[in-house]
DNA sequence: TAGTGGTCTAGACCACATA
DNA sequence: ATGTGGTCTAGACCACTAC
């Protein structure tokens, strides 16, 4: 007798060349896809599900490392195995960096979390001047050393996105930029105002796995990738004056952008 | 006495909090981060980090699945234990839809494999007509039913995206866009040649694990995520005229896009 | 206290790769 | 034939959560 409601999971199949942890993994991804497993819900416990398949707790385990892996469910200690909630998503638009909004005072983060309905905050906050890294010296035209904004963004309490900016010491020394708080519109209001209109923003986007750092400092649960996001910015002389270096938390964060057609 | 070379990996903790498990995987981490082990070169087996640490064959698997997941190393059935090698990595332009590289008769994969000096293929080409999904036909403008273009595309023989276009049958049906093959310049030359003047393309990006479907298509190692990327083409107009909903290895893709500051 | 997941052991047999 | 990773068992003790 299976102590599982009935209808849930099936039987595996002995003759089958796929693993039995796999069959269950199959079976309970298949499960969660069904709706059978709701967000946030609780899938069966190990023990029950050792005694449904008549398998050891390690091929049980083995079967929700793979769920876990894949980001579909997540372990709590001494609470059980749940489907992880998708969590809310911050669209990033493609025009969040438009004059208008920094003459509104706003800054690019301010003006994404309004549209997300979602309360924003800014810490750990760093400020100092350092060696450019080669990335960051090919990017901005051969520096040596650069001012550095560091600072985390959360959304609700939760952390979506960690940034470092950097800026050529003869723009930035000695300005507001180098103040822990830039003053209305972000560092990009106040470049504006010493001289360097800005022209565009060329981003690279990349995803990956998220290194142990960033998983500490994004609290990010297994199974989430980190989308990385180099931008940098022109002046109207075409001159390179910061170069932006953004990991998001990819379960957070969707990019939107425009292209032309022309 | 240890069969590892000398200075390879240090030692446990046994004071630490830290599971063991993990204190192997912080070792080996840091030893690839380090070079001491460099891309594709084999780390040491199972059994000789068994007798290394002094744990059981358990434990150094759990240590490997670590950073199989973070997808640093890959295993190899019968060979061992491999630093993944970077895979050369295709760059997306923001320009790649531009129309003189239409008018020259290329479509935008070409124009990529060509940048990034692959030899481009493309297979399992489906052209049909099906129901429009809820998220197409609300891109499209409630159409209830879409011609669709499956295809995958491979660099050098690896696979590296799969997309599906769809199109509203009252633009598609009948036309070259409908033939297997489309024509110089793909489906976009074809839509401006109907006169669907092409304005701009939106798109959304998000990145997250994939399906076990995804790995499959994309012969994805595991702990490597995927991008996914639903482009949708506006005529002059500012008819939808084309959903382009991509899947992408991340770890061959960077996307590259260009912002206005105004 | 009972139930949950987290860690670890010490085996076993198998399939694959290399020589 | 040997060494490699892949799968699986049947335990053990621990830490966390809920009652």
């Amino acid at each position: 007798m299976s102590v599982l409601p009935s209808g849930a999971l099936g039987d595996l199949d002995p003759t089958s060349d796929r693993a039995v942890f796999r069959q269950i993994a199959d079976q309970l991804r298949e499960a969660i896809g069904r709706g059978r497993f709701r967000e946030g819900e609780k899938l069966p416990s190990e023990a029950e599900l050792v005694e449904h398949y008549g398998v050891s707790r390690m091929t049980v385990r083995n079967s929700f490392s793979i769920l876990q892996g894949e980001g579909l469910v997540h372990a709590e200690h001494g609470k059980g195995v749940f489907v992880r909630p998708r969590p809310p998503v911050r669209r990033l638009a493609s025009d969040r960096f438009a004059r208008h909004h920094r003459e509104q005072g706003r800054s690019a983060f301010l003006v994404e979390a309004d549209a997300a309905g979602g309360r924003p905050a800014v810490d750990s906050l760093v400020v100092k001047e350092e060696k450019a890294s080669p990335e960051v010296s090919a990017r901005l035209g051969a520096v040596r050393r650069v001012l550095v904004r560091r600072r985390r963004y959360l959304l609700d309490g939760r952390p979506v996105e960690f940034a470092a900016s950097y800026l050529p010491l003869d723009i930035a020394r000695g300005t507001p930029i180098a103040e822990a708080d830039p003053g209305p519109g972000g560092i990009y209001a106040r470049l504006e105002e010493l001289g360097h209109r800005l022209d565009h923003f060329d981003e690279e986007i990349r995803a990956r796995m998220p290194s142990p750092d960033e998983v500490r400092t994004l609290r990010l649960a297994p199974g989430v990738p980190v989308i990385h996001l180099v931008r940098t910015a022109f002046d109207t002389d075409g001159r390179a004056v910061e170069v932006c270096d953004t990991v998001m938390a990819a379960d957070a964060y969707v990019l939107a952008y425009q292209l032309p057609a022309t």
